[in-house]
RNA sequence: GGUCUCAUCGUCUAACGGUUAGGACAUCAGGUUCUCAUCCUGAAAAUCGGGGUUCGAUUCCCCGUGAGAUCACCA
């Protein structure tokens, strides 16, 4: 096993939207082409905002699109004297102390600077002689205003100046530390190797880096993702402005492998015209260097798109089991062959499970008959009724001395258009919708072959009492 | 407002300074014995603006403009 080591650090303040499950999914596919360590850490340090049942939802999430972790969950609730350690190395070193300041004052002291319209640094305010740290005031890193400079495997070269490093809170007055720093420590003593997340946290690697030099700690590699945009394109997604969670894809019947499929070229690209890929392909040809610097707008579409061409890829066997919850009610009693027949017809032109009910809903009931079919049909409708009960009689005919063989289904229903010598628009079109009695399906000699002769025939017999 | 990041068809993107700026999704039009879909063919569709550098800029530099992020005892 290599020694990279990559990390998803979630909160757990709800859902995973797919903004998330993408930053996941970089470090998972990071730690799997290395043969590395893939960890899940719950940063569950703000106890007002933690919400009950996200730390398993988000398992399930990411059981779901198999984003399997090889350690943890670690929570950071439980690493308190971890935390508790590393402050006081850095009171010990005099880097780190406690912050005399009600709330109120801080803010204050923003005010004025904003008043003055000059930026707000707390260091300014960086009082002479601080307190001794007793854990019920917040303790507070002593930064090094500094330039820095460093390296981003997706961005590139950075470098920041010294007006952006500033005295930042470690532990709050609550005892927990905040995510500016547990997450280093964290990563630090957890050997993680390659960080990745979201661009949100872009402006806050100067302060970092100042923070891992105070601990004489090596910076890992760091890699920032570029946001996920919303489909109106004009912010970063989020659950406020109506990010699905990811499962409920699941529940709409998306694959796990398109959803991975959909969110890793969202914004990255193997420099082939490759579009498709399953799990495998990305794991050996993802590579952080080519991942867009720019956000990607969210377009379900095309993950629609992507999906269909991954159950098209299915074995019809795999295919059956994934289907399993989204069969329409009236299926439950047939049994699995028929249903098979049936998934085989539809695979083609099923995008997501969900629509599956009513693309194959009259294979398994008898569907009243729909006269808007045929008055809203572009051929049938310049019709008479009694043509067009003579022209299925005259199926009704011939179909009842098939064997209802594909082969025998065509080769009657061509004859037929050569004896009525009727188009196979209105010959066929009158056939299906009296068999279906459904504005789409799949093509006709299949679904006759898999209706049966019995029920084709009761249904012609319906449609002919009906004109 | 300060700071940071980014900028190619509607969308996702390709193009070691030299291409008729390519592909995919979506759209539209045809075709595949019926519908919906698949598949095939075709159409329309882009280098944000201005300056440089260069024989030559989508590509490098500068200035604008636009977009996003961030400036918490949230992560």
């Amino acid at each position: 096993m290599s020694d990279v080591r990559t990390r998803f650090a979630p909160s757990p303040t709800g859902f995973l939207h797919v903004g998330g499950i993408r930053t996941a999914l970089f470090a998972w596919l990071i730690a799997r082409q290395a043969g590395g360590t893939f960890i899940l850490r719950i940063e569950d340090t703000d106890q007002a905002r933690e919400v009950q049942g996200s730390v398993d939802h988000i398992q399930e999430s990411l059981k779901w699109l198999g984003l399997n972790w090889d350690e943890g969950p670690y929570f950071q609730s439980k690493r308190l004297d971890t935390y508790k350690k590393y402050a006081q190395q850095l009171i010990d070193s005099g880097r780190a102390y406690a912050d005399p300041y009600t709330p109120e004052q801080v803010q204050e002291f923003r005010e004025e600077a904003k008043k003055e319209k000059k930026p707000f640094l707390y260091r300014n305010h960086r009082p002479e002689n601080p307190p001794v740290w007793d854990g019920s005031k917040p303790l507070r890193f002593k930064s090094n205003p500094k330039e820095h400079s460093w390296h981003d495997e997706v961005m590139g070269d950075l470098h920041s100046g010294e007006e952006v490093i500033d005295d930042f809170i470690l532990l709050k007055s609550d005892g927990f530390p905040t995510y500016n720093f547990c997450h280093i420590i964290d990563d630090h003593e957890m050997k993680v190797t390659h960080v990745i997340r979201g661009q949100e946290f872009l402006a806050s690697v100067p302060k970092y880096l100042n923070l891992y030099e105070a601990l004489e700690i090596k910076p890992p590699v760091m890699a920032t993702m570029p946001h996920i945009m919303s489909e109106q394109g004009n912010k970063k997604l989020s659950k406020r402005d109506g990010a699905k969670d990811i499962l409920d894809y699941r529940d709409e019947g998306y694959l796990p492998e398109s959803m991975i499929n959909f969110l890793a070229t969202l914004g990255w690209n193997d420099g082939t015209e490759q579009e498709v890929f399953t799990v495998n392909e990305l794991i050996k040809k993802f590579d952080l260097s080519r991942i867009q610097k720019s956000g990607a707008q969210f377009d379900e579409r095309r993950l629609l798109w992507i999906n269909g061409a991954h159950i098209r890829n299915l074995s019809l066997n795999d295919l059956y089991e994934k289907v399993t919850i989204f069969w329409p009610e009236e299926a439950k009693k047939t049994d699995e062959s028929y249903r098979k027949e049936v998934l085989a017809l539809v695979q083609e032109r099923l995008k997501y499970f969900a629509e599956l009910p009513e693309l194959t809903r009259f294979f398994f009931a008898d569907l009243p008959v729909n006269p808007g079919l045929i008055s809203g049909h572009k051929q049938l409708k310049k019709y008479e009724a009694p043509q067009l009960k003579e022209l299925l009689e005259k199926a009704r005919d011939s179909l009842e001395q098939s064997d209802f063989s594909v082969e025998d289904l065509k080769e009657r229903l061509n004859k037929l258009l050569e004896s009525t010598s009727e188009k196979p628009a209105v010959l066929f079109s009158l056939i299906r919708i009296a068999t279906t009695q459904s504005p789409a399906s799949p093509e006709l000699t299949g679904s006759l072959h898999v209706l049966g002769k019995e029920k084709v025939l009761a249904r012609i017999d319906q449609q002919l009492q009906a004109l």
